[in-house]
DNA sequence: CCCTGATTCGC
DNA sequence: GCGAATCAGG
């Protein structure tokens, strides 16, 4: 992925408005918290309001790894398959509650055409945003591609980062 | 352990 | 310029 004027242009907006680096990486979708964190330094947009103050980072030792342990370990392959139906049932009965709300033109986001996957269908790269009454015939999970950072697709990592009073139903 | 932003430096 | 690795901290 590239720095394209609009995704710069996202990426300015989503800042500004005080995403975490995650969360804006999970919107943009193809970039790292790192990489948005390194794209916001270069802009010379750290700044971002009255943050705590930086306390101004030391030196990183410029040479010499030491004997120490810069090792890193090989990849951890974590399960989340226990907690998905308790994490997306508990998203479920968060969100669900809100009022359905207008999109409002302002917010120019793309909603994404669910997948409607059931649970067996769910995979580690699959959106595990939840749909519909659980109980219902209806009910299905989003199953677009899980962003990088997490169990949702970029569209619902950011509602599932918003205040539950911000968010939207979608799919 | 989860997360946050900040910094360095090889590419 | 880019971003992984790393650091310092919540």
């Amino acid at each position: 992925m590239n720095w394209t004027d609009e995704r710069v242009e996202l990426l300015k907006k989503l800042w500004a408005e005080g995403l975490s680096a995650s969360q804006i990486a999970a919107q943009l979708g193809g970039v790292s918290r790192n990489a948005v964190i390194g794209k916001v330094h270069r802009l010379k947009l750290s700044g971002r309001g009255r943050t705590t103050a930086a306390p101004a980072r030391q030196k990183k030792a410029s040479s010499a790894p030491a004997a120490s342990k810069p090792v890193r370990a090989a990849a951890p392959a974590r399960s989340a398959a226990p907690t998905i139906g308790a994490t997306a049932l508990q998203v479920q009965f968060d969100a669900e509650p809100v009022a359905r709300q207008q999109l409002r033109s302002s917010d120019n986001v793309v909603v994404p055409i669910s997948r409607r996957l059931d649970l067996t269908q769910l995979t580690e790269r699959t959106c595990k945003w939840p749909n519909g009454d659980p109980l219902s015939e209806d009910f299905h999970f989003c199953g677009n591609e899980a962003g990088e950072s997490g169990p949702y697709c970029a569209y619902h990592a950011r509602l599932a980062f918003q205040p539950a009073s911000e968010r939207r139903r979608a799919c």
